[in-house]
DNA sequence: GACGAAATGATATAATATAACACTTCAACA
DNA sequence: TGTTGAAGTGTTATATTATATCATTTCGTC
């Protein structure tokens, strides 16, 4: 069994790195700054692999010394949305960050919600049946809200 | 091509009708008690095949000269999303009618962004895909939210 | 009719998100 | 290298969505 979500001992710094260095080069690859303020964002949403709030990460900020204001955050999550660096997850109106920005993807999200993590699947098989059920009805996608709750398979086991 | 979503001549008043009484039917069945309000603001939800806000709700039960505040609209949706007689739209905060409620079912949700009408569809090949991948990766699933957003048959036609 | 549970009323407030305008930063160009 | 315009951020205010809490009413059961 592979399990989407990563290892209770894995090397989370990782991760982190990994994970800072891919924004960079999509930032660049689409000219777009990588400022200050939206890489302290991106590596607060990396500190765990759980979703996190706005509010949250206003408070994280603050506790930091950084004097920002709700407008910061939004505006900060909204460029990461928009480069796909993070995703929303509707159901919990919170962000995670995205370990595949480099390749387009439409993804589901696995939610536990016994330890709050979340991850991202990106299923050909789920993808289709969307796609086929659109089509059959003339329904032209946009964008796919997919987001399943429940348990993982760690906190299924106990 | 079957469209999904209603004719646009089509009786909504039947569709009305036939929600009401199956509403009806489901609440009797579950012991619960179908009240004024709750009938009230499912008969709003009803109006129309668009998705509707609690405020919108709150503003449409105050037009009609009842004095009512936010717990009253959230405690009627409560109630009747636990009935499953509405579903509620995670991506657009919104409530939206189901028209098979006395069937249990994992809906998944076509949301138009041009005239905002929202269709339900139970599709097998999409269900069997998320528990594939579920049970691929050991994720025990308590709840799913599949909204797909685009246009409609209708409105990509113009 | 008395009783207790369920439902609703009423007030306050929490949590999430955006509008509007001022100021700063930065890259491009003269 | 100074000018300039666009992008980014600061700041204040406010809009939108949702819930906590306690008082009162309604309703079925006895
Ligand atoms: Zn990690
Ligand atoms: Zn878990
Ligand atoms: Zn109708
Ligand atoms: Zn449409």
């Amino acid at each position: 069994m592979t399990d989407l979500f990563p290892d209770k001992g894995h090397d989370h710094g990782r991760c982190i790195d990994s994970a800072l260095h891919q924004a960079e080069t999509v930032a660049e690859a689409n000219n777009a700054r990588f400022t200050d303020m939206r890489r302290r964002v991106f590596t607060l949403i990396w500190q765990s692999h759980k979703a996190i709030t706005a509010y949250e990460l206003l408070d994280a900020l603050q506790g930091e010394g950084v004097r920002a204001q709700p407008p910061t955050v939004y505006r900060a999550l909204e460029f990461l949305v928009g480069l796909r660096l993070i995703h929303r997850i509707e159901s919990l109106n919170a962000y995670f960050g995205c370990d595949m920005p480099d390749c387009e993807h439409l993804g589901q999200y696995f939610i536990c919600r016994n330890c709050g993590r979340v991850a991202e699947a990106v299923n050909e098989d789920m993808s289709r049946a969307v796609r086929a059920a659109a089509g059959a009805v003339g329904f032209k996608i946009e964008a796919t809200t997919i987001e399943i709750k429940g348990l993982c398979h760690d906190c299924a086991a106990h």
